[in-house]
DNA sequence: GTGAAAGCGCTAACAA
DNA sequence: TTGTTAGCGCTTTCAC
């Protein structure tokens, strides 16, 4: 049965050393041909598969990272992310490890423990809270981190960041471009930091064109639950940092002529 | 520094064999709580964190999974399945792999070959593909596999399925009872096999209700890609199964009134 | 209840 | 180029 053969049996077959039938199937060059093609044969006459954990603790790397996500959070956009990160670590040998954080609670030790253990080489965090293990900082670990969509750069993780005010902009330029002018600026979640950026953004363009920021209005998507039960149908929410609109009243429908 | 101490130091400071160490840490009820606390005291003061991957290698178990996905997508149901599996194992303290696979290429060896090697205990295909190694089927594995919306029970693989069918004409049973009668069928890509079983559910609700099968008109959501081009601008696009509807002809929106 | 010792399967010096 | 050997860090008999 496939993965019952060790590496002893594969040396036994070819006969040679152990040690031979790992350089020929991890150092191939190392290993003169002819014995090499024996090995191989044998190898595979026995549906030998290494096993990983051995190597990987005799190596001492693991070859596994680990992107720790928001728990609730069914966003393509994370999906792209997490196939962008997948896709260049499986490039570069990694695979990687989902760790659902939940945000409200000690997170870090979930993602840090098993981190610490050895488990992964690396942590990509997509999360705004840093993640910490037994109250220590990720500083006083060996374990390299990255953190993507969130700075924490002021931590000492090398950050990845979207430039959102930046695109929010570029991306309100075009619609202005494309001669709309009352621009609906749909956020997320309340507690989304970068909406307020990207709203900035926005109204950058807005200037940048010379239009009142008045033609912006706020909604959240989140209305659907939270707010939107104390509130009349059709009324927008607002940002606190959204100027008032001037009546009519906006809709809340994502138009955006 | 975090990580750094080893089981022997722990024991070595806290005056015991590491064995005990080991114990007091796996299986605390047999050791003496004095001792106990002890080996506890001293982890503590040296951060001691296990070593995961030799005990993995030890005990023959990895307390991994595998979530073998479609490699492109990004669909917040699939976020949302990652979500419960990874909910439910992390439980039974096992945690998540991904393993994006590129449907057309000979994923079956991406995905088997690790799992083999031993860095995972089970795999999760979301696939209409079965995974393959080297030309073997999965039953000449020990590796279990479960499949996941995609029935591969015929290949020896348990599956759970969604019976779309069923909730299909459940849903636009649901519309019929609130009035409508003219639904549209808003299908995904073109390969999509749960489409046609959705669409037959969907027509299943009509003739139940009595109303004409030609009341529902089908849009892919691909058509902004592929086919799209090639179609004047407001034409539906239509399954083979779907009946022709009568003029006029019924727009793409996704309209259910 | 605790310790000594034998590995899990592999890699990497070091020799030959 | 190939073989011998010593572990990686942990768990688990088997004694005491």
């Amino acid at each position: 049965m496939i993965g019952d053969a060790r590496m002893a049996d594969v040396a036994a077959a070819a006969g040679v050393a152990i040690s031979t039938v790992s350089r020929a199937l991890s150092n191939p060059e190392q290993v003169n041909e002819r014995t090499r093609e024996r090995i191989v044969q044998a190898a595979r006459e026995l549906s030998y598969v290494p096993n990983a954990m051995a190597r990987k603790l005799r190596r001492g790397a693991t070859e596994l990272t680990m992107a720790a996500v928001p728990h609730r959070s069914n966003s393509p956009a994370l999906s792209d992310l997490l196939a962008g990160i997948d896709e260049t670590m499986t490039a570069a040998g990694y695979r990687l490890i989902l760790e659902r954080m939940d945000r409200a609670d000690a997170a870090g030790r979930f993602i840090l423990d098993p981190a610490l253990s050895g488990t992964v080489d690396g942590v990509f965090v997509v999360s705004s809270k840093v993640p910490q293990f037994a109250h220590r900082s990720p500083e006083q670990t060996r374990l390299p981190l990255v953190g993507l969509l969130f700075d924490h750069s002021s931590a000492g993780i090398p950050s990845v960041l979207v430039d959102d005010r930046y695109w929010a902009a570029e991306a309100a330029g075009r619609l202005i471009a494309l001669g709309h002018r009352q621009i609906a600026f749909l956020a997320g979640a309340a507690d989304g930091a970068h909406d307020i950026v990207r709203h900035a953004g926005v109204l950058d363009a807005m200037d940048k064109a010379g239009l009142p920021r008045t033609s912006v209005s706020c909604a959240s998507k989140a209305m659907g639950r939270s707010r939107a039960a104390r509130r009349p149908p059709g009324a927008a929410w607002r940002c606190r940092k959204c100027p008032r609109p001037r009546s009519p009243a906006p809709t809340n429908s994502p138009s955006a002529s």
